[in-house]
DNA sequence: ATTAAATCTTTACTCCCGTAAAATTTTCTC
DNA sequence: GAGAAAATTTTACGGGAGTAAAGATTTAAT
């Protein structure tokens, strides 16, 4: 194995005898080539083995093969998990999936967008900030790369795949209304639009099961959701300000910091006897199930979230952005029912 | 603002009037041109938004502003938030970071290795799987790219930052023994150095204080900690067979599961009157704070480690790798006493 | 004002690969 | 085995910026 560094494609068209421009051909698609050329680069490929320059690659083509993910706070196990999905089918078809996180901040999700943008990527997957986004700069964003917007739905971009939130608020009001005392909605601070058709959804079940609607809005900035629901979970209890037994939170997140509010207030948290609370979330996240109680929930399907954004996207890259109507899909969710509502 | 299509440097060199060379040198290092040039270009850039092609950057750079970030799974709180902080970091020192995660596979990882590689990065920041790592892959990635190992000690690279787990976890393996039954420790399947490290560095405390160390090794495999720590944690309720009350996790997130499984078992945790269980952790976590009880735990210091990693790895890249010697940064951790014991 | 030093401009070459067109070879079809 | 179709090679150019060297200009120091 004379491993006369190898490092261009000029070096290793030499040494596997094959010209540069089918390795070319290769590399951009393996099937493209016979399959006796493939086996012959192949056999080479694991004798040197050489990695075309990325950047050289990228510079010249059309169409990279890059596809940016953009995600408003990636520390936040939701954004974590879809990531990791998108992140996976992206490179099982071939691309390259480039991940950037805002981390909660506006300069920092308009550094990643232009950074993106400089790499002319493929596409892009992005849940923008939401509120505290630059509207204007995720637009003007959108129309120079092909996106798809998830999550949050803010209105740019050619798709959009999300979860059906008048479904799932529904679904769990209604099964806390027909197991105990109707809920309060403790909702978060309102940073994306997600936040606001969840209360919305509240609302509008309550209403439609002939009950009042009671909407406790919890102080705070930022994404350290489960610090909100913790003080102002304290602060609700310990002035008996509470409106209901059941509050309903619009994230798991705040349902976390709630729960962790009332165990430091000595208050049982579950529906079976002798408890004082019911709190119930909404999403799933990886750790509600560890909770104490564990989290009664409403399951977001992480898995076709990720799955239909992927695929819509690739549809979007192989048959342009033709169509005028914005598509808008969303999933349902599913009822998680664990002990502490 | 006539915007007439500012693509390529040449473009923007002309409508600037500032020489193409110096502009490299200006969007390489703002600083390094003079100060009313400076001022031309900035001026220039606000009518104009150009920004450089990436790709076409770093092709032809010696060396370039990329930097790698490797980790086994960014779906860990611990690593999710060590990254926002090196991002971060880089960034503000003008370098491009671009993160990897292995999410938990072999496979994975050396495709990130492999992909940044390409991608002639000036250093890299790796935690590596560790035990699922494959060895000379990563050792051959080290070999040519200057890279600084964090958290994980696979004995390769320039230096490497971590936390001391031989002063940390006698820390509290010594709080614990004062103020109750002396803990046994239950250890996270031996994924990596850290694993090791920590139940060697509880034998050796507890037989300083004169007492018998006693470990429970946690069957299961991956990164699902919580859940390993859930379900052994029921087992050992449920058969009587935990040798101790007071019971130190080899980090916070099996602790997270024990507690539930203490919960869900009716067992009441903390150092309280009334409890059965005294459960302790190692990292404090992001979320360590909510759990019910809060844990207790011995703090990593995530800033440090993420600003020593960042630091030693500048450096290396200014002051290439002369030395010959490996340095190991170790941090302290910090008791972190709350109710859980 | 005079020099020396620092900075900028001009010119020209390089990086590594994409891609197009024409010429050649291989494979397939009947 | 002839002819057509498919794949490959050859040749050549281009992308957008890095970088080196030499000469011109500006700034700082004396």
């Amino acid at each position: 194995m004379a491993e006369d560094k190898i490092r261009t494609m000029d070096d290793f068209a030499r040494i596997s005898e094959i010209s540069r421009p089918t390795l070319s051909k290769y590399f951009h698609d393996p099937d493209s080539v016979r399959k006796t050329t493939r086996a012959k680069i192949e056999s080479a490929l694991e004798e040197y083995d050489y990695r075309p320059n990325i950047f050289a690659i990228n510079q010249n083509r059309k169409l990279t093969k890059t596809i940016g993910i953009v995600v408003p706070y990636l520390a936040d196990p939701f954004f974590s998990e879809i990531v990791r999905r998108i992140e996976c089918q992206c490179i099982d078809a071939g691309y390259w999936p480039i991940v950037f996180s805002a981390h909660g901040q506006q300069g920092l999700e308009n550094n990643a967008l232009a950074t993106l943008q400089s790499l002319r990527p493929a596409g892009a997957l992005i849940a923008p900030l939401g509120r505290s986004s630059d509207f204007e700069a995720v637009k003007k964003f959108t129309e120079s790369v092909p996106t798809v917007v998830f999550d949050s739905n803010v209105k740019v971009g050619k798709a959009f795949v999300g979860s059906n939130n008048f479904q799932s608020i529904p679904l769990i009001v209604d099964y806390l209304c027909r197991t105990g005392e109707p809920p309060c909605f403790l909702e978060m601070p309102p940073i994306n639009p997600n936040a606001n058709k969840r209360r919305d959804a509240y609302i509008q079940a309550m209403e439609g099961l002939g009950h009042d609607p009671k909407v406790i809005r919890a102080e705070g900035t930022g994404w350290s959701f489960e610090q909100i629901g913790l003080e102002e979970g304290k602060r609700l209890i310990s002035a008996r300000s509470l409106p209901s037994e059941t509050i309903l939170c619009s994230n798991d997140r705040m349902a976390i910091g709630l729960i962790a509010a009332a165990y430091q207030k000595g208050l049982r948290v579950g529906h079976g006897p002798g408890c004082a609370l019911r709190i119930a979330g909404h999403d799933d996240h990886p750790w509600s199930q560890f909770t104490c109680p564990p989290l009664t929930t409403v399951a977001q399907d992480f898995n076709a979230i990720a799955t239909k954004s992927v695929e819509t996207l690739f549809h979007l890259i192989k048959d342009g952005c033709d169509n005028q109507d914005r598509p808008e899909v969303v999933f349902d969710g599913k009822l998680v029912l664990r002990q502490s509502a």
